[in-house]
DNA sequence: CGCTACATTGAGCTCCTTCAACGACGGTGG
DNA sequence: CCACCGTCGTTGAAGGAGCTCAATGTAGCG
């Protein structure tokens, strides 16, 4: 994740995958224009539910999280943000979730009303704003169907398998490798609020998941895969790859 | 939900909600020359997951839900597809999702190459389909969460607050009367396969309430709910309105 | 070295599921 | 007309997956 100073739009890391990626030479001129870059440490808050939005962004490097907590301390994440990932909608002003930076994060933003403007008057940033969010779409159904039928040993399977699909995806490959070591994004709390469990059921189920051979946990964060079709069967793949990410 | 024949875009009932909401005279024009109607029974298969789909279409009346089944019979339903809601998604050849016709259901269709090369040439129709994206794509985060982290009796309070919060939103009306009678689309097996529990719990949540006084139960598809605001803060509601369906 | 934050492990309990029986309603055919 | 059957919904009893509460372990850091 070492990254250089990013100053243009041409040098940029998510150019072919971010909003912009359907945009042509003019139009990218329009958008540099009014682009400014930010860097904030981890625990930022990007967005809190029901404040107004300044910016509208596009994540360049780094994680954050996108939740909700109810008043009673239950928090349920409902999106994991990585970079190409957008925050915020054009023709809304406020987040209905808290999008929190779970890593440092470098953004890409856009002043609110003057995206917006830009939306209208350029069909390729609609359109690939509706392809990004139909792809969200898809996925955040893809989960729903975890959180609402499948076991803690599934869910913590699921979220392995599309982690690495999503990794993959990012390095051009078309799958993940046949062995692989992935970098949770996540604690074990964050990715519990993301899991619908608790800590301590999470936790377990690593366990587990190691005692059975299925991984191997060289640190905390750090979850070494022996065999990734192993795992994708483990975790109830009928369909042979199912959504990225 | 008697309806008469629609022939015409003008006389359509979702002339203002569906993804031709922001079209003006002439591109209604165009739309009018793809477009066909089609009314399927109760129980057809508007789409199957990984099947090519011949027409995108909008819902006109009826009702239909998008679910997953995973291959040992846990099935999961992702979406409740009611008047005005878009099924498939230009630039995609298959639904990821099992579409099905819940009641009798009749559909604005258009053959799929020809709307894709309309939402290329169409602005007005690649922004609107982005605004029902983007409003979808909340639902279903709003959906996750109750999914994640909310009991049975929780989540069958959360289901009939959206579905009246959906049916005011429908007729106009900024929020549900104080007391309401709601008809169920959904049998208490496809309620459990959208609420993530079984079709005992369902029944036994739906018993309590009525016990408890907050809902009466006048058949088995009708939910008479005299105190709306009760019902709404038994769901867990904090904010004041939440997000419609 | 001790402090703090994070992760793991254990024991008991709760809520939901599972399995099973029963009830209500509607259609069909004798 | 009513017995029969199928579908759908409700209710009961027992078991289990995951939660809660609590203790222990471990790594980073002043």
């Amino acid at each position: 994740m070492e990254l250089k100073p990013v100053n243009a739009c041409h040098d940029c890391p998510i150019r072919h995958s971010a909003v912009c990626a359907e945009c042509d030479a003019d139009e990218l001129k329009v958008l540099e224009r009014i682009k400014s870059y930010k860097t904030v440490p981890a625990g930022a808050h990007l967005a809190e539910a029901g404040r107004e939005m300044e910016f509208l962004s596009s994540i360049i490097s780094g994680c954050a999280t996108m939740s909700r907590t109810l008043e009673d301390g239950r928090r349920q994440t409902v999106g994991l943000l990585l970079p190409s990932n957008f925050i915020g909608r054009p023709g809304r002003a406020s987040s209905p979730y808290d999008v929190e930076a779970i890593s440092e994060v470098t953004l890409c933003r856009f002043e609110r009303k003057a995206f917006e403007d830009l939306v209208r008057s350029t069909p390729h940033i609609a359109t690939r704003l509706m392809t990004m969010a139909l792809d969200e779409l898809d996925s955040a159904r893809e989960w729903a169907v975890v959180l609402g039928r499948m076991s803690a040993r599934e869910k913590v399977l699921s979220f392995l398998v599309r982690l690495a699909r999503r990794n993959a995806a990012q390095m051009g490959q078309d799958a993940p490798e046949d062995a692989l070591t992935l970098h949770l994004p996540l604690s074990r709390e964050e990715l519990a609020d993301y899991l619908g469990l608790t800590i301590e059921t999470t936790s377990r189920q690593f366990t587990a998941l190691r005692k059975d051979g299925l991984i191997e946990l060289p640190s905390n964060r750090d979850v070494h895969i022996p065999d990734f079709d192993r795992l994708a069967i483990e975790a109830g793949e009928d369909e042979d790859g199912g959504l990225i990410a």
